[in-house]
DNA sequence: GGTCACACAGTTTTT
DNA sequence: CTGTGTGACC
């Protein structure tokens, strides 16, 4: 039976038996921190006979979650358990909609509320700028809904925000947090900080509620905790409280997502929350080499805000880092395309080594990825862009979503807003077309079809232009998505909480989807790993970012950020930088990136 | 009701 | 530079 223990090292065997009471696992970038989690799922199902029901895993994104939902399948299957039933295996918001769905009787909007994405949250806000007549272009929409996002990141609301608005403009979303709350109640609306704060006052509001989870989940485990913000921290803590079966696992060294609440006191502190924690520290690092994990070291323990792991390998030693000064973006371009280019054809014993997709190339902002595409296609290089403008955020997408909205909630007056934009014809006839039909009795495909067919939306937004052509391509794509889901409120649901990747072009053959050049940002890059990594854009005011530059904190958060960035590569790693470089249509003249020059000299090498 | 021109903003991003 | 959104004009 201890065979599940086998292929880990003492620290991870560790984590894993460690079932009882709280544990913090500090794991390192590389540390086989998944599969650490894996097989501590495994571990309480299988050795503990831990019923599945009674565990809650919680990851970050819905990407993580599956890939966990996947390996821990295997594990069991491995160790011949069919399983029944799964652990509650998601993100925060995914678990919250879940108990929130289930407990609709407590709720004073019930059950068949809707998830409104950032979109349509911003033009909630608008909405209640211009009900309280306050001129949207003097407060941005953008910047009072952060506030109104941060707010009830810490449990504040609408009531008592008033008593914590310092200054003019927080005074004014004083005014418009309510607004912005009633006019989301009214449509039967919650936004996503909503799911997480709801739950926690249901619990707080309805003890028998809380008990009720309580019980239910003996075993809580929480991934990528650096990450989580005030409420997130006070869903779990409440959920742990009897019996203190918490396992958090996390790296401080990697929280990059303070700007969007995450507080990184919740790691630290997890000790003084429970006194009686186990601590484990993963620090060997499996995925790169000594060169890499030296060069990430130098430049994390820059930072002084806590200290850093003892990161180690017993990798080879491996090549130097190379640096490239490029004479402008283009010329940054073209060098990481001919390096990928070269490796490709010669390894260094003249063999065939590398194919596209062993190669990444991550940058500080998305606007960089446009001139890597350019090159990349002149090249001739396959490529994959993660990121940049989501699908469902497009506007083409959103509309035809504001119909399918309406429909299953007639109540949402931001969807029927969004209609009446799209022409008065076409939404009386798409009126005239949902009295006479029965929705009941169709498939989400069928009533996307069938409100095409009645507005002509594809019309509207064909123009015969290249534009246009493709934005029919997304509305056909967005009808690929429709058929995996019968019922409309599930498919609704589906796209509101997990927003899988899609491939707006369409279907791509399997050989450009799997083998190609990946281009994302640092952001997006986190918990993935490539042989080959290029670190585009190593300049002051790019890497680290002009706006973090004079705050000691943020500037840490860019260090974290360059750090997460080395350790995805496992074989080689480039850093380049413009010295010259186009921002906003303006030249603009950039120094080396200070982190760069943080790295000892004999662990680089400079091209050309 | 629809189109076109001008203004304007513009880290990072998940849910 | 470039995508988006608003407002004036046909």
């Amino acid at each position: 039976m201890d065979e599940i223990l086998e292929t880990l090292n003492s620290k991870q065997k560790e984590a894993v038996v460690k079932t009882e009471g709280p544990v913090l696992i500090l794991a390192g970038p590389g540390s086989g921190k998944t599969r650490c989690i894996t097989h501590r799922l495994a571990y309480l199902i299988l050795q503990k006979h831990v019923n599945p029901a009674a565990i809650l895993s919680i990851t970050f994104t819905n990407k993580a979650a599956n890939e966990m939902k996947i390996r821990t399948i295997k594990l069991l299957q491995e160790h011949n358990l069919k399983v029944k039933s799964l652990p509650w295996l998601g993100t925060f918001h995914a678990s919250c909609v879940k108990i929130l769905r289930r407990e609709g009787k407590h709720l004073p909007y019930g059950s068949d509320f809707v998830i409104y994405d950032s979109k349509d949250q911003e033009e909630t806000v608008k909405k209640s700028l211009l009900e309280l007549h306050l001129d949207p272009k003097k407060f941005s929409p953008t910047n009072v809904l952060y506030t109104i996002s941060s707010a009830k990141n810490e449990l504040i609301t609408a009531k008592e925000y008033v008593n914590h608005a310092h200054g003019y403009f927080q005074e004014i979303v004083a005014k418009v947090y309510p607004k912005y709350q009633s006019i989301l109640r009214k449509n039967k609306a919650l936004d996503f900080d909503d799911l997480i704060m709801e739950t926690i006052f249901l619990f707080q509001e309805v003890p028998e509620v809380l008990h009720k989870y309580q019980n239910q989940f003996q075993y809580i485990q929480v991934d990528e905790y650096q990450d989580t913000n005030k409420s997130q921290y006070l869903l779990t803590k409440l959920l742990a409280s009897n019996h203190h079966n918490i396992c958090v696992v996390g790296d401080p060294g990697q929280g990059i997502y303070s700007w969007r609440g995450a507080d990184i006191r919740n790691i630290l502190e997890f000790e003084k929350d429970y006194p009686e924690v186990k601590v484990i520290k993963l620090e060997q690092n499996y995925r790169s080499t000594k060169t890499i994990i030296s060069a990430a070291k130098q430049i994390l323990e820059v930072n002084t805000d806590y200290p850093s792991m003892k990161l180690w390998t017993e990798n080879f030693e491996g090549s130097r880092i190379s640096i490239y000064e490029a004479y402008s973006e283009k010329d940054e371009a073209l060098f990481l395309t001919d390096t990928i280019k070269s490796l490709l054809n010669y390894g260094e014993n003249g063999e065939k080594l590398f194919q596209y997709s062993d190669f990444a190339v991550l940058y500080r902002t998305n606007a960089q990825s446009r001139i890597l595409e350019e090159v990349l296609i002149r090249e001739g290089v396959p490529y994959k862009l993660l990121g940049g403008v989501k699908f469902y955020e497009r506007k083409e997408v959103k509309d035809v979503l504001a119909y399918l909205k309406f429909l299953a909630n007639p109540a949402d007056m931001i969807a029927w807003e969004r209609i009446q934009k799209l022409g008065k014809r076409r939404s009386q006839k798409f009126i005239d077309w949902k009295e006479k039909s029965n929705l009941e009795k169709s498939s989400s495909a069928e009533i996307l079809d069938s409100i095409l067919k009645e507005t002509g939306y594809l019309e509207y937004i064909n123009n015969g232009s290249e534009e246009g052509i493709s934005r029919v391509e997304n509305v056909k794509e967005l009808r690929s998505v429709a058929q995996s889901f019968d019922r409309l409120q599930d498919l609704l649901e589906n796209i509101a909480l997990i927003q899988d990747e899609v491939t707006p072009e369409g279907q791509k053959t399997d050989d450009q989807n799997n083998n190609s050049v990946v281009l994302m940002t640092l952001h997006s890059a986190k918990g993935l790993e490539f042989p080959i990594v290029f670190l585009a854009g190593c300049e002051e005011g790019l890497l680290p970012h002009s706006r973090a530059m004079t705050d000691k904190h943020e500037l840490e958060e860019e260090r974290r950020l360059c750090y997460v960035g080395i350790t995805r590569a496992k074989q080689k790693l480039y850093m380049t930088y413009a010295s010259k470089r186009q921002i906003f249509g303006a030249e603009t003249f950039g120094a080396i990136s200070r982190f760069i020059e943080d790295i000892d000299k004999d662990l680089l090498s400079w091209e050309q």
